[in-house]
RNA sequence: GGUCCCAUCGUCUAGUCAGGUCAGGACACCAGGUUUUCAUCCUGGGAACAGGGGUUCGAAUCCCCUUGGGAUCACCA
């Protein structure tokens, strides 16, 4: 067909943050393009003047730099970016629409209309309940010149719609889906250019994409629908026609779509159940709370969901990149696991690099069917890739998370390497080390034991309770002189002969749940020496101080 | 409701386009085993072609219908 250069564009419109469907499509695009030699481009959708913000933007571009998927043409940031065909910023790019839009106008191929949104509202309401669909009535074509010219002239509010041509059904290609097909009259006279005298996204987006060069547009399904539209302006442009890949939707696993407001819902989910009142430590303002609690469309900002999330002591679901950035995944797991939903390289390859993507990408190997995000997997592919990189790699990417996400771990100082190499093997993410660790940061004083099951077997249970071994214990770290993983291990089996027929468990269980609260740390001699020697006694002593007053022992 | 899209284990999928291996892999699950805890790790196991019609010697694969799921019907993108 065509000989361009390939070139695909990843075109966010900057109303939230990065959702992983949009990371996908986001993916696809930027794989295909480097698969076909192409040329990757960002262009910011921010025709909706009262959505979109300069913050989401920028989040936006850190998601995808986090994802390693820098774009070679758009807005500059951090490397990426530039190219000829700016601005790439559609709130930019007025004086462009306008001189296209004149062109429709001039070739009677567009018209001007007057009805007030409340007007079309009730003409669709009427359409809805008489259980027909709902088209515009094209009232507006039969206002004669002068009509028209005395409305513009009184500055009356106007938009500006499309005149669908007469002709056939509107047959589009599509590479994933195959053929699709309307008949015409199922597409009305659509507005291209809003009251506020901005263009709307039809009209925007296939200007751009001509303008700049897109050959391939890859994009979520719910697009499939507006293609006719987006083909009938092409067509009366005479650009040419991209090729163009719907790809299926992302969903939760209970098939609901998977959406900024499940945040939303498990907080008011969890707020109702529990009934609580009023938002904990004043996180949220009363008015808000009230109105947010009232109302299923109303939306925490997101730092009040997470503050709100981390009041009430739950996880919110991850949603966006950034969620999945600081719950502690990777972000080369991310890109892989979100690749496999829709598509596959076949052979029974799972897990792959950025390389092997660029290098086997194809639009054929796209799955039509929607796809139920699957946390599991993820978790388990994040654990296999943690596990292959090198203890020092482990090391430094955890350092970096610590310092944003988990500060006062990053704050261990000399001895945050041992904090790193005792928590690589049994991490599944970032978060994951720093959960299981809480103990460390805690004062000694701090630490409590609940009496929960492993908490009772290995304090309480026995014909030899652990607690009664911990005397013993305290006495041979008291005259341990080295403090390091080797010379506790040691000690520690010599007192599991002499106590408990060498046993390891039935001491070693009791110190760690002694020192950490709970039977979950890393390996025993690198928890202890993690601690200090110090602390270390300390919390024995006072572990065997709290059982003693509250049970027989 | 109109229009459009989709349909293989619980989940993601291979196999479908060029009909012919007891439908393969991964995650999850279950049962054993290793391990001083948790997490790992090892071994084994159950688990799917939505239903009905055709076409054919032969259908997961091609066609039709039904059912189910989803998207969309804005001066949002």
């Amino acid at each position: 067909m065509s000989t361009r250069k390939i070139c695909t564009r990843f075109a966010p419109s900057p109303t939230g943050h990065l959702h992983v469907g949009g990371a996908r499509t986001a993916i696809f695009c930027w794989a295909y393009a480097r698969a076909n030699g192409g040329n990757y481009l960002l262009r910011i959708e921010d025709t909706d003047q009262k959505r979109s913000s300069d913050d989401a933007t920028a989040g936006f571009f850190e998601d995808l730099k986090w994802l390693n998927i820098g774009w070679d043409e758009g807005p500059e940031f951090e490397g990426s970016g530039g190219g000829e065909n700016g601005p790439y910023y559609q709130s930019k790019r007025l004086a462009i629409y306008n001189e296209y839009l004149q062109k429709l106008l001039d070739a009677g191929l567009a018209y001007y209309a007057f009805e007030t949104p409340e007007e079309l509202d009730t003409e669709r309401k009427l359409a809805r309940k008489e259980k027909r669909a709902y088209r515009y009535n094209r009232a507006a074509l039969e206002l004669n010149q002068e009509t028209v010219q005395q409305y513009l002239d009184e500055g009356r509010p106007k938009v500006v719609r499309f005149k669908v041509p007469e002709g056939g059904p509107i047959v589009v290609h599509d590479a994933v889906v195959g053929e699709v097909q309307v008949e015409r009259n199922e597409v009305d006279d659509f507005v291209i250019f809003k009251t506020d005298g901005f263009p709307t996204f039809h009209f925007a987006v296939i200007v751009d994409d001509a303008l700049m060069g897109v050959t391939n547009v890859i994009r979520g399904q719910e697009h499939l629908n507006n293609t006719f539209k987006h083909v009938l302006l092409q067509d009366a442009f005479g650009f040419e026609r991209p090729t163009f890949s719907h790809i299926s939707l992302i969903f939760n696993p209970d098939g609901s779509k998977m959406s900024k407001r499940d945040k939303d819902k498990a907080l008011r989910t969890f707020v109702r159940e529990k009934n609580v009142e009023s938002p904990p430590n004043d996180c949220i303002p009363t008015e808000s709370w009230s109105a947010w609690l009232g109302s299923k469309d109303v939306q925490l900002e997101i730092s009040e969901a997470n503050d709100l999330a981390a009041a009430l002591g739950i996880q919110l679901p991850e949603i966006n990149v950034e969620d999945f950035q600081r719950a502690g995944y990777l972000p080369e797991v991310l890109l892989n696991y979100l690749c496999l939903l829709g598509w596959s390289p076949g052979n029974d390859i799972e897990q792959f690099d950025a390389d092997f993507l660029i290098n086997n990408f194809s639009l054929d190997r796209i799955v039509k069917s929607p796809a139920k995000f699957d946390r599991a997997k993820l978790l388990a592919f994040n654990l296999d890739a943690l596990q292959k990189i090198s203890t020092e790699e482990f090391e430094t990417r955890l350092l970096d998370w610590c310092t944003k996400y988990a500060p006062e771990f990053a704050a261990l100082g000399d001895k945050f390497s041992l904090f790193a190499s005792a928590n690589h093997e049994r991490s599944k993410t970032f978060r994951d080390a720093v959960e299981t660790s809480k103990f460390l940061i805690d004062d000694d004083d701090a630490i409590t034991w609940e009496e929960s099951k492993p908490v009772k077997k290995a304090l309480l249970k026995g014909e030899v309770t652990g607690l009664s071994r911990l005397p013993a214990i305290i006495e041979a770290f008291t005259t341990l002189e080295t403090w390091d993983a080797e010379s506790i291990d040691a000690c520690l089996h010599a007192l599991a002969d002499s106590l408990a027929d060498g046993a390891l468990g039935k001491v070693a269980q009791p110190v760690r749940v002694a020192v950490a609260g709970g039977p979950v740390s890393p390996p025993i001699g690198d928890t202890l020496v993690l601690l200090g020697k110090e602390a270390t006694l300390r919390r024995l002593s006072r572990c065997l101080e709290h059982f003693s007053a509250v049970c027989d022992v």
